[in-house]
DNA sequence: CTAATAGTGTCTTTTAGACAATATTAA
DNA sequence: TTAATATTGTCTAAAAGACACTATTAG
């Protein structure tokens, strides 16, 4: 079926106007390349931490808070509104050093734990113009953050997130089972003005046959203390992985600093997770999963914690 | 701290330079908006479906297999070879509709279970230009396709699938286990020329704490008969996407005929999964999700079976 | 009868959930 | 001693795995 041309001395295949590849691209590259509108492309980060909550009696242990970096948008369009980080793919970088360079420049931080989410590709979720958005998660451990985020002209701040489930629909038809939830995204700053933001996501999921694409909608009544463009959409589907990924990764110890103990691993699980858990189970459960090591945590009013580590031989057997 | 101008009696925020969001955006489009070259955009899809193989004993139930589309590519790059259909993003669709529209011309089927896979970045990975692609996979009845594929010009051929993992290769460091797969995809066509297709693709997943970028790298020897483009690995992600989900969803059903005998189920599970499955435990684990009606499949040579149907309700409590 | 598949019963192992009991520290 | 947390043990329930047995048809 092919057809080819020598070049060379070498049997190069032709298409139907007779090119090599080579001259193919070289055309394509003049011609054709811009012949099309193209949407711009960007990457969007959410970085998560987990830190401690201010505390009042202090013979109890501090409760932990699961924090996101947002930042302030200084121009148009949600000009003044809190936004995920992110910027415009550039044309030399794969798309995810993109986002690991976008998370350098907000938190000083490489090395860290990161990964895709999804793409939003909605035709109007920017004003400005056609953008498709891939959207990227980060964990952090917050004794890494001494660096404060932000060092350029934008303002950062962490928020600490609560997602909260407030109404569920369900409804069966022929297809299967279709899921409607109204999801509150609050999140709290540590200081400043505009410290509150509150948003309401409305998620649809079918549980049954025939599933079509998910949706999710924002549907925040007022508008003064929401998130820009489509990001709350973003971070709902964010928290939504990283509650999943709990139950069956080691994705949390990303969260954690070098050692810790057992209970201040549960208090950063059920803080993600919004529910409490048995001590006890969770204990059997995380047992494999670390190693003990020689150092304990003393001077707390109470028995002292033995500290652990991140066993990296867990799932070798497993996987 | 924001400034404000009015407008028509309405206090309308500014930026620095004084522009209100409509102004600003009138500007941007005017003058930012191609400022900065941007990579083009497709959507790539794979469609699987699930037919019986061809039997020698008619006594025998007939074995199912595990079908995928693909186009044979009529120009430069990789001339001549077999892809994945898919397509540019256009700039008046939200991406998953330019999905759809993919789907609908290569099957002329739509209202099928549909999801978004994974967003490809890397910078080479089309010779002609930067090109970032969303994949989607989407699963259909076969049954529905009595439709032939590709009524256009382009030559459309689906091709039987095997997914083998070939070697495995476990290391573990401070970080964790990292897992080095190397996975052989076999592609057999059911008719005509250039009938199988055989790639290998090297999967590098880190279970561990820090878990940076998973990576997949073709590594295929000969290139005769491999897929154009990183097509080999956008098909590895959605069968082993495919493979996790049998496991907790229901999207089994959506390869099924309305009606089917819970043995056929089971083969089509274990063909998707490349193993065997114990018949008890497999029907008590799908009972609940299916409804026995009143057909039979009958002049079987063998004891009739019972037809079911998906349940509808399923999941109603655990969602 | 036999080949072939359909369908059921039950024992075992593993995992998850609930909760009670004991241990250890600093104030 | 006491408040507070750390750590262990055990009972129960639910889910997953293994395997043996019975049932029903066409030829």
């Amino acid at each position: 079926m092919g057809q080819y041309k020598v070049v060379n001395g070498k049997k190069e295949p032709i298409n139907e106007q007779g090119m090599t590849e080579q001259e193919f691209i070289e055309w394509y590259k003049k011609e054709e390349k811009d012949k099309y509108e193209k949407p711009s492309v960007t990457t969007d980060m959410l970085i998560f931490t987990v830190s401690d909550k201010q505390q009042r009696n202090n013979r109890k242990l501090a409760e932990k808070e699961l924090k996101v970096l947002l930042i302030k948008r200084k121009d148009h369009p949600f000009i003044g509104k809190w936004a995920i980080p992110g910027g415009f793919a550039s044309m030399n970088e794969d798309l995810h050093v993109t986002a690991e360079r976008e998370l350098k420049e907000e938190t000083n931080v490489d090395n860290v734990y990161m990964e895709q989410l999804y793409t939003w590709g909605d035709v109007d979720r920017d004003p400005r113009m056609r953008v498709i958005s891939t959207s990227y998660m980060a964990l952090v451990d917050s004794s890494n953050l001494n660096i404060q985020a932000g060092d350029d002209a934008v303002e950062a701040k962490w928020f600490s997130v609560q997602r909260n489930v407030i109404g569920t629909e369900k409804t069966v038809s022929e297809q299967g089972v279709t899921i409607v939830k109204n999801v509150e995204l609050q999140l709290v700053g540590d200081d400043g003005e505009d410290n509150m933001l509150y948003n309401i996501v409305e998620e649809t999921k079918m549980v049954g046959a025939i599933v079509k694409t998910e949706t999710q909608e924002v549907l925040s009544a007022n508008n003064t203390d929401n998130l820009a463009f489509d990001h709350a959409k973003i971070l709902n589907y964010g928290l939504e992985r990283l509650q999943n990924k709990l139950e069956y990764t080691a994705i949390a110890f990303n969260l954690m600093p070098k050692h810790f103990s057992i209970t201040e691993l549960q208090m950063v699980y059920e803080t993600i997770l919004g529910r409490e858990l048995l001590k006890a189970n969770f204990r059997r459960k995380i047992m494999p999963m670390v190693i003990e090591t020689e150092k304990v945590k003393e001077h707390s009013a109470h028995r002292p914690s033995k500290l652990y580590r991140f066993n990296p031989e867990w799932g070798f057997e497993s996987f």
